[in-house]
DNA sequence: CTGTTAGCGCTTTCAT
DNA sequence: ATGAAAGCGCTAACAG
């Protein structure tokens, strides 16, 4: 691998000179930016993005701390960072913190080690004054799927409290009245605002919540599963399922037809994400549209506007979820 | 952010002592070690990995290159790989090829100028020649879905041609003679790989490859909808869809039934890879398992043996599909 | 066992 | 417009 000296040696410039034809500084004679481009080009040149970066505190790399790498909407998430970053020349160093504190916090450190620019977060475990601490260090940091009042202008957030509210409406409007409710872990925020934004359709129709038909799940396809049990076990009667996301959803959907149910006419049930499968469930998957994205780009356009001064785009921070109407759900 | 000269000067040490303790290196007095310690704690010192990396020439990073970073089966792959790594103590860098030719290229060379101490590469549009001429320079590569006979050992594969070849047997065994076949993009090893073994197993049971039932898709979802439309509009007579892969299968599935037939009465339908949502989909699809995640997983494993020196790991390289029967085909 | 001294490859003042 | 020189923070011989 050929280094800056080489190419000066070649060019028979100083190393001043080729690093300025590399980082298009103005003020370079025509001439040699041409003599370097060629020693550049005969010798395969290229810069050592360590050394570039010890050298210059920048790295042109955006971190990102996701919960997990696998799964549908950590998946689009990733994607539609990536997609943003590279068609500004930006790269993204991904890693994952697996909701665990110790981990997430680990995951930081390697990130603002490897001198990224700036970091997008979405973290369960980390406490808001975590990172409310972190954001006046200086390494910028983005949050996704999370409002933090503090750094409000940093996150990037859904209205989850009207997602819940959204989803138990619909199931309220048609006539369900013993609803049941698998919900995330209680300790991430949207799991409580979705419950929240549940249980203020509930009391606006007049409708108490009841602790009986309610689950805490992990989010995960499993849990959907065993909710369903759990709450068949209680011999108490429902018509619907409200599920805090699609994965539950489709786990729930597979045990009520395993205890010989059908969807929807023995029980209905709701999801949250509208992740891509869910069309291709059978029947297909009400659900709450998360345009998680949409978000996952909004967050790279933030950085590529605040960090890189690309100041054309214009930045949101709030996004609403929608519900979409599918077959799961029948009238009471 | 404290550095080495600072931990130093408050240990009253010099620099390499401070770097000897960080790097765990023999012939350090235990009294070292303590003051060391302790001077780091009371700064909050944590190494420079640029700067480290710049020295040594190394990072304890590995490079990842991915066709996506969405889709079950890359989650599965860059989760797999990251748990090996991170019990290992190592890092992922990832990053996405799009299938791209360009895009891989920059990719690999972006993962190599960061140093990365291996590269893990699943890449579809770079050649052969060019994959073993890589691995031919200073960074150590690593392939997965691919099996290239030059560098053998560094290459982590399933099958393809025996999954191919599955997936049609089982087909043909429940009496199906008519039988489509949706297909990935032919520039992809594995695709002509499945292929083939369907064909093999055409001739075994005596039945020509019908052109006119095959359709080249792309492996998304959409394709195996307009695999099936197209297949539709021909009027042709089939009793059975293969495709190549689960995703796809999906699609047809859904365009089957928009059609007002029914799976597997009026049509059986296979699919390959075994993704999590096959067994959510109605009926449950027939598949080939890919064990992705377990050749992820020993792809990092090689990586910790010979680039890290983990002796005790046993490797294999070439992985087995295998049948997972469910409920998509019927017997003619 | 510990300290000194060169770098690693590049950026960035500061002169010229 | 160009060059010289001083680092960026750390590792790694080499002495001692």
């Amino acid at each position: 691998m050929a280094t800056i000296y080489e190419v000066a040696a070649l060019a028979g410039v100083s190393l001043s000179s080729v690093s300025r034809v590399m980082n298009n500084h103005p003020h370079v004679s025509e001439k040699t930016k041409i003599i370097v481009n060629a020693a550049m080009k005969e010798l395969g040149y290229r810069p050592n993005s360590v050394a570039r970066s010890l050298a210059s505190k920048r790295s042109d790399c955006i971190g990102i701390l996701v919960s997990e790498l696998h799964g549908p909407f950590y998946g689009d998430m990733l994607s539609g960072i990536e997609s943003e970053l590279r068609t500004a020349g930006k790269h993204a160093i991904i890693t994952a913190g697996h909701s665990d504190e110790a981990t997430e916090k680990a995951g930081i450190d390697f990130l603002i080690d490897r001198n990224c620019d700036a970091i997008i977060l979405l973290v369960d475990a980390l406490s808001d004054d975590y990172l409310i601490k972190l954001s006046k260090g200086s390494t910028p940091i983005v949050v996704i799927n999370r409002h933090i009042t503090e750094i409000d202008k940093n996150c990037f957030y859904l209205d989850n409290f009207l997602g819940g509210y959204l989803a138990t409406k619909h199931i309220l409007e048609y006539g369900h009245k013993d609803i049941a409710y698998i919900s995330g872990p209680l300790m991430k925020q949207d799991t409580t605002d979705r419950l929240n934004g549940h249980k203020k359709a509930l009391t606006e129709f007049g409708i108490e919540f009841n602790e009986e038909l309610f689950y805490v799940g992990t989010y995960l396809i499993e849990s959907g599963k065993e909710g369903v049990n759990h709450l068949l076990k209680k011999q108490l009667p429902f018509t619907a399922i409200i599920c805090a996301n699609d994965e539950m959803a489709s786990g729930a959907m597979k045990s009520i037809r395993d205890n010989d149910m059908a969807i929807p006419d023995d029980c209905s049930i709701i999801g949250f994400d509208n992740s891509f499968f869910t069309e291709y469930l059978h029947p297909q998957l009400t659900t709450v549209n998360y345009p998680i994205k949409d978000m996952a780009k909004m967050s790279a356009l933030w950085i590529l506007k605040n960090i890189y001064n690309n100041n054309k785009l214009i930045i949101k921070n709030e996004f609403t979820p929608t519900l979409v109407s599918r077959e799961s759900i029948r009238s009471i």
